[in-house]
This record gives C-alpha cells, sequence and structure tokens, in this order.
DNA sequence: GATGAATGAGTCTTCATTCAT
DNA sequence: TATGAATGAAGACTCATTCAT
C-alpha cells in the first residue's frame, strides 16, 4: 500500500537538497551567479534539471538558500553567550574564528564577496544579508565604544576593512596569503596594553 | 567638402571610443558585466549597435580595454621616479592617491573589484591585470624589507589587505566610510615612530 | 482481514475515476486544458499524480473521456421514445431541456465551445462527438421537413446557430443572460400559429 | 553616411509586423493561443525566433495587437455617422457587414470566439475586448428600447445570441452555413412590418 | 493500488554578433 | 562611417509521463 516510506523521502530529500546547494555554491563562487546555468549545476550534480526546480522555485531561491544558510553557519561563533556585549576575549575569538571559516568555507566566501560586490545580484539576497549582519555590526561598534577607544566610529570601519580585505585577498590566492601569521598581527593590534 | 583630415579622424575614432568605454565602465559597474547588453551600451551612448564593433572585436574585449586603461590611471602615481625603489613618503603618497582615487574612480573600483573576485572573469583581464599588478607589489613587498620591517611578507600581506579591504567597503558605502580619518588611521600605523 | 471483493474494487476504481473526471472538467473548463497540468487535477483530487495513470492513459483521455460521457448526458432527453421523430412537443422539450442543460452543467459546456473551436483539440475528440452529434442534427432536420418549413436548411442552421448562440452567450456571462426569457421567447418562435 | 532610408525602413517594418500578425492570427485561430509556440509562428512566417521580439514585446502583445485591430476593423461599419443612435437602416446594414466580415474575416472571428470562450486567455485581451465591445452593445440595446420593443433586454440578449452563433457556427463548417440566407431570415425578423 | 522523485523535451525570451545598405 | 534588421544559440522554467518502491 504505502509507498517509500516518509523517513526514507526525507532523507531522499535533505540529501538531494545539499547536493544541490553545494554544487550551486561551488559554480557560483567560481563563475558567478548569472554565469552559471540551472543546466550547468544540474549536471555537475549529476541529477537533470527538472528536478531542481522540485527542491527550488527558481536560481534565485538557491542563492538566498545558500546566503542564509553561510550566514547561520558564519555568525554562530559570534556574541557565544549572546548578550549583545562582546568582552575582549569574545572579539579576540571573533576575529580568530572568523578567520578560520575562510579557510573552512572558502567557496561560501568567495560566494559571499561576488555578491556583496554585484548590485545586481545583492539585490536578491538583501534581506539575508542585512538580517544577519547588522546586528554583528552594531555589536561590533558597541565594542569599540564600551572600551573607550578615541574614534570608535573610525575603529569600526578600520577593522571592517580588515577583516573584509583579509577575506578576499585570501580567498583569492590562499598559497600566497599566510592567515596565522596575520592572525597574529591583528591580535598585536587590539592587544590592550597598545591600545 | 574638403575630407576630413587623418588626424581629424583619429580624434574622432579615439572620442567614440572614449564614449564607449566610459559608458560600459558605467553599465559594467553598476548592473554587472554579463547583465549589461551590447544594446545598453549603445542605446546610453547614442549611437548604434553596429558601431560598437568598428571599434571593438567583442564585448569581452571592451572589458579587457576598460582594465588595461584603468591599471595604467590606477598606477601612474605609484614610485614616482621609477626607480623602483620607495622611499618613506612615496610608500605614504602611494596609499594616500589610492585612496584618492577611489573616490575619484568609484565606477572602476567597483568593476575592478568585481573582477578581481569572478576567476571566469578575471581570465578575460589576467594579462592586463597581471602585467601593472606585480610590479607594483614587489615595490610595495620591498619596501617592508628595505625598512627592516621584522616580518615583511606578513607586513605587505596586512596592507594589500587593508587597501583592499578599505577599496570594497568605501565602494560599496561611501556614505558611511569615512575615508578621511581612515587614512590618518593608516599614516599613523605606519609611522615609524611606532613601528 | 478479507480482501476486498471484485465489486467492491471496481466501486473504488469508478469512483476515483469520476473524481479524477469531475475535477478536470471543472479545471479544464475554467482554465483550458493546455493550462491545466495533471499535477493540479491530482492535487485537487486529492491524490497522486502517478495514479491518474492507472485510471488514463494520458491527459487527452481525461479529455476524450470527458467529451464523450458529457454527451451521452446531453442528449439523454432527446427524442425521448427513440423513434428517429421528433413530434412537436419532443422538439419544444428539446429545446427546454437543452436550455435546463446549460445551466445545471455549465462547467461541461464551458469546456465542449472551448473544444469545438479548436481545431487541434477537436481532432483529439472527433469521433466522440461525431458519433453523438449526427443523429442529432439529422432529427432535428427532419423536424423542420416533416413539418413543411419553407426552407428547412435554413430553418435548421437558424436553430442551430440560436442555440449554440444562447450556449456561449450564458456560459461567458449567466448573470447577464436571462435564459428564461429567451426560452419563452424561442417558443413563441416556434409556435405553429406563427409559423 | 545614412544608412538604409526612413522610409525603406518603415517600410520594412510594417510589413513584417503584417506577416507576422497574420501568421500568427492563423496559427492562434487555428490551434489556440497557448498551443501555438513563437517557434512556429516564425518558421511560418518564414523568420527568426528572435526577430518576433523586434517587432513585439511578449507573445502576449501580438494577441493584444490582434485583437485590436480585428476590433477596430469589426465595428468600423457600425453606426455610421457616430450618432450613438441606431436608425432602422443602420441597424440592418450592421447586421448585413457583421455577417460578410464574417466570410471576410474567418480567421479573426475564429480567434475572436476562441478567446472568448478561454478564461486563461480572455484576461490578456479584455482591456481590448471590452473598449470596442461595451458601447456597440449598449446601442444595440437602446435601438430595442428606442423602437418599443416589448422586452428590450431579450431581446438584445437574443440577438447577441443569433450572433454569436451564427458566427460559431459559420466559421468552423463554413461549408455547411449559408450565410445569404440567414440573412434573410434575420432581416424579416427584424422587418417593423411584423414586430 | 498508490506515491512522488526523476526525466527531458519543449516554452518564452534575451542577446552577442553579423551584414546589407 | 554608421545603422538596425536579422540570426541563432543559450537560459530559466514547466510539465506530461515513467518507474522504483
Amino acid at each position: 500500500m504505502t509507498p517509500k516510506t516518509t523517513a526514507q523521502l526525507k532523507g531522499i530529500k535533505e540529501a538531494r537538497e545539499q547536493q544541490i546547494l553545494d554544487t550551486a555554491c561551488r559554480l557560483f563562487a567560481n563563475h558567478g551567479f548569472h554565469e552559471t546555468s540551472i543546466s550547468q549545476i544540474a549536471r555537475e550534480a549529476g541529477i537533470s534539471k527538472g528536478l531542481i526546480y522540485n527542491y527550488f522555485d527558481s536560481k534565485e531561491s538557491i542563492l538566498r538558500d545558500l546566503m542564509k544558510r553561510g550566514m547561520d553557519e558564519m555568525y554562530k561563533d559570534f556574541d557565544p553567550n549572546h548578550d549583545g556585549i562582546l568582552t575582549h576575549d569574545e572579539f579576540l575569538f571573533f576575529i580568530s574564528s572568523y578567520l578560520d571559516t575562510l579557510k573552512e568555507n572558502r567557496e561560501f566566501w568567495k560566494l559571499y564577496f561576488a555578491i556583496l560586490i554585484q548590485p545586481s545580484v545583492i539585490n536578491l539576497v538583501q534581506e539575508e544579508m542585512m538580517s544577519m549582519g547588522i546586528p554583528v555590526f552594531s555589536i561590533l561598534h558597541k565594542y569599540f565604544e564600551d572600551n573607550h577607544y578615541e574614534d570608535p566610529d573610525t575603529e569600526f570601519e578600520f577593522l571592517a576593512a580588515i577583516l573584509s580585505g583579509l577575506a578576499i585577498k585570501y580567498i583569492n590566492a590562499p598559497e600566497f596569503f599566510h592567515l596565522d601569521k596575520l592572525k597574529e598581527k591583528i591580535y598585536k593590534l587590539y592587544n590592550p596594553s597598545q591600545k
């Protein structure tokens, strides 16, 4: 009577979904969103074009899903006790895990920055990026205020630039960019004794 | 009556070419390369689609030309006496004029970073970017060596990250990014007294 | 425990079949044949896509079946004693029940006329329509001959036009078309005293 | 300097546009709107798919154009002096030219009724059909009022049904439908002496 | 019998590029 | 030189139909 069990179906669906997202992330990141075709994703994921539309409403929605999951992953180590306040240790821990995630999720970061830059694409995922990004930014900003930095605005902007710059450089040439040493340098920069 | 002189013709040709490049730069930067059509460039430049192909072989070649000219412009203030060596003042001047050019040529920089990030597009302009970029990078690196920085590699990578990061942040939100104050902060960072 | 009897199974099958046909009729009539998808029929009938193919060979065969059943229903009141001859009363009764069925089976009629008009679709159901339609037409024609109308051909054509026209108008705007009054008008038209 | 003259271009454009409309009308009428593909129109018009989009924004807009032109043509003989009032002669003339146009523009009428019936299509051209249809209907209705028919509403509905019915029958089987004789019959019907 | 994941051909539409004038 | 009509390949998306379970 009953065809495939619910559990079986759920398993298949989740595996397929992840398979599509992984392939799409890699292709979007390396070739661009508009430059990657659904056919290409299907081909590389080893499935048919049509099947993709059983799992996602549109090419855009794949991107949105990708961003949403990436953002969740990206900020999971941020402000660990979720009190909206960053201690110095939490601040350093954030920087450290940010640099670590660059290594671990290079493909996502490539995608993230490619999208950040393309107005035609950013509009598609603005909501996803904003919902995560804004709280992080404001907590970081607050950190500089709370710690009595002379010019918290500029400090925040500077840190944001460094973090973006490191990311963009590393994702494009990981073999020439030594994150561990750079991490140390940043640590020194934000060591209270030298503030 | 009198047929135009060769010089006149050349003048017209160059003007048209520049007109096409300017329009293309603006559109590529604001809407993306693949999202900008030749028709759109023609329309906004006030000429016909066909005419563009009298000046450029293809859409790609417009992009290549654009990058080539942009790079020339971008590094024209670098190492002013072309001795391959950067004095401290020349170093600061480079940073300063780099930040200035971000303001003046925001459109080009938008394009530059969008392209930098997409390997599939970068291949089209790799030659142009390399031929200009490598000497700059090696001279900067040499600066840190010559000035006996502890770890010139890391210093260079860090500076490169800062400059890229500033650019990418400023490009995307110029109203929230205060380049003048950031310039000061960087100056302090590289002030010998604090090395 | 006891496996279902053949009769029970047959009952289920017929119920399912009717359920599919009803849903399909409603959707085909309201959205068009090509605009209605098998998924939609399945969803609205509360069954799975695949199951439809246990009952019908194809989407087209659903339409064919629908037309066949509709035609049967449509002419069941025609020439009640099946003698191939229409008395005046039978003639009026036919007109009356035709108008009544427009009200009762508006959905089917919508479908019928939509199909009637599209030769490319009519081919799919031609056989069904012909096998029912032709006898009706010839009996009607005979009625005008038997009753010594001046020009039976034209009379028949005229009546056919009226009946089709009433249908098409009523189907599309039942709230603006008053079948009862129109029925009276037609009755008068065919009242022998005014022939 | 100047490429093709303006006149030449205009000539080409108009010819092409008409060529596309003619082909589309024939195909839409005979196979249905949704069932006709742009490729098919292009193929039968002897041009490329892409070219169609130089002349029309979309498949829908072809249909809209078609309806608009057809409506204009269709009502050009209606209420010739445009005073909003139909004399008896104008009334008969309208019926006569309506029947004539059925012969002359059979393809358009096929399209018109096919569309009238399909809810999925009628929405696309509602505006075009309403803008012409409503004034005509109200003037016809007024004719029956002005001429003191017992029940103008029913008279109007009846006439509308006859005209639609004649059309639908004729366009589907012109060889079996004798418009001239039917015209005479209708004339008699509306001859004042028999009112 | 019943399910729904999977397929792939087909649809509308866009656009870089060519070419007659 | 300059135009824009014309082409055709490619893209996102839909859907009838199949089939393993």
